[in-house]
DNA sequence: CTGAAAGCGCTTACAG
DNA sequence: CTGAAAGCGCTTACAG
């Protein structure tokens, strides 16, 4: 904060105005003369003038700030989320708008302390990044600051949820493996750890139906425990030919894994992941996995958010980005004629 | 931002004190007796309210908000930043301070454009993570911020910056790897591009000349273009059999390159690494590298800003922080025992 | 087209 | 110990 700055008054002085004046000249409103305004921008400019957006947020009550927060377990984990808030920021402030990151302490999720002592008169929106808690939805909705969910949804049906297509992303892989002639195809994921996994599982799900494969009980492999946090799991005796994952993280681990027991991938078993994330461009191989097009993920998240605030916009509920597929060389086809 | 909000006010009329009062007592201070004090407390409590930090501000001339700057180019290349981030984030919390993330631009960068559409007014002090160009330091520190800048520095003696210990921390690399009887030892950086590429350059420069190695100027390999991007480098036409990497990232490509090329890590050639991010991880072999500790530096750096804010505390210039070794498995004996 | 007044919610002197 | 007044810098009615 500069020590000893310029306010409107300061111009207002300079050129025998009021501030008022130079209030409407500078946020370009109507009532000043074209020449008197041209005169007070460049004062203004030559000054080293800077709006002092607090007095404006008092005024108006409104920051133009944006609150974003992501589960801290989240965030360590991939940069998936990281990535997502970068493009996020870079687009609210395209428009204007500033955002302030927290990350959202498990300690904290748990004992549902909402971060309002930096957030409550200090954002104009909440921006919640990967999934959190029932209670904790149900904390947040309680504050009256509008907030937009991103990559995951819940059963309630009044608030806003921007997220990839993950049934049907996930039930196209899943057709896509089996085009390569697996039909032995294990799912990987606990499917109640969040909305996306039990999508993606259902999709897969779908997939095999359709072509008449049965579900074996030991092909869906929980890969989380109870706290969402990533476990060794035991592989199936009877070994599959292709493993569907749930993220890319999922599928880098497996496959170093699988190669570490002696197995070829894709030569022997086919692996497929899920988010196009720098694991799946760091395996080796690279992994076949679903581009969930976070650019445009955060395109929406803003533009959803800034409705809402600006306009006063109704909740739109859960939307649905489009994704697509990145075929690399995880998976292929499948050696076992004989199945 | 709250509809219709409780403010201090509201406590001084249910309480019929004045609003003077109330904001004494809730902020602890001195001249209210310890009854009303615990009143009025217990009132605000219940009636749910939330102090508005905006008119604090607006009233103190501060924000207890801090703007981060990452540049853009360095926010995709690994995780180190986006972590140190987050560090630096709960840290500031925790102090009582929000952060603003500010991505910048490469065009931004060049054209020295600062975000002081945002910044100006709402941030007291400023964070940069990851070296940005001399001009771009320079317009910053035209602002009367104060600016405390974090894994670099540059001839300035009067600023503040944060950094890793790369000089000796890679002198110790470097001795490490000629103690497993390595002679031919390249080093993987374009020490122009940053100071920390220089110092780690140049520790293990201190290590081979002590160790009456000769330089050879086919061992120092550019990995990086003029702006900085990675680029593929060409190997010696006389094998090294060992590397040392300026960092984790350049690191694991080299040694994907290597496998490919029928290579063994570490039984043929060794390779080292810096800075123990998630590349170090997920690399086969898991690479032996520095941690730079940037939990500490993000204490660090939280601290700095903050002294420099709170109590106009002077300039301390370059601050070192110690990193470690973390030994992994991509160095080894050498086996040209014949050299 | 221009400006005097009021007020956003808080805190800092200062007076009682 | 308590409170009336002033002011942070801006913008929104409203009046001229």
């Amino acid at each position: 904060m500069a020590k000893k700055s310029i306010t409107m008054q300061d111009i207002a002085d300079r050129l025998n105005v009021s501030k008022v004046t130079v209030s409407k000249a500078l946020s370009d409103r109507e009532g000043v003369g074209e020449v008197l305004k041209k005169q007070i921008v460049e004062a203004a400019e030559s000054m080293g003038y800077h709006l002092n957006s607090t007095a404006r947020s008092l005024r108006l009550g409104r920051s133009r700030n944006i609150g974003v927060i992501i589960p801290k377990r989240f965030s360590w984990e991939s940069n998936y989320y990281s990535d997502l808030y970068q493009k996020i920021s870079l687009h609210l402030s395209r428009k204007g708008y500033s955002s302030t990151l927290h990350i959202l302490e498990d300690e904290d999720e748990r004992s549902l302390v909402i971060p309002l002592e930096h957030f409550e008169y200090k954002v104009d929106g909440l921006l919640v990044l990967g999934q959190i808690s029932r209670e904790y939805i149900e904390k947040i909705r309680t504050t009256d600051t509008p907030v937009v969910f991103t990559d995951f949804y819940d059963e309630h049906r009044d608030v806003d949820s921007i997220i990839t297509d993950n049934f049907y992303e996930s039930y196209n892989m899943t057709n896509f493996i089996i085009s390569k002639n697996h039909k032995k195809i294990a799912f990987v994921g606990s499917v109640c750890a969040t909305s996306s996994i039990m999508d993606r599982y259902l999709g897969y799900v779908k997939s095999l139906m359709e072509h008449a494969i049965p579900m074996r009980a030991d092909y869906l492999i929980e890969d989380r425990d109870a706290a969402g946090r990533l476990i060794e799991y035991p592989l199936p005796q009877d070994m599959p030919t292709a493993f569907v994952c749930n993220c890319d993280l999922v599928a880098f681990n497996l496959i170093q894994r699988l190669v570490k027991g002696g197995l070829s991938v894709p030569r022997d078993v086919s692996v497929s992941g899920f988010d196009n994330d720098m694991h799946s461009k760091l395996c080796t191989p690279p992994i076949t996995t679903v581009d969930s097009n976070s650019e445009e993920m955060a395109r929406v998240a803003t533009e959803v958010i800034i409705n809402r605030i600006e306009n006063d916009g109704g909740v739109l509920g859960r939307i649905v980005v489009k994704g697509h597929h990145v075929i690399k060389e995880s998976v292929a086809e499948s050696q076992a004629y004989f199945d």
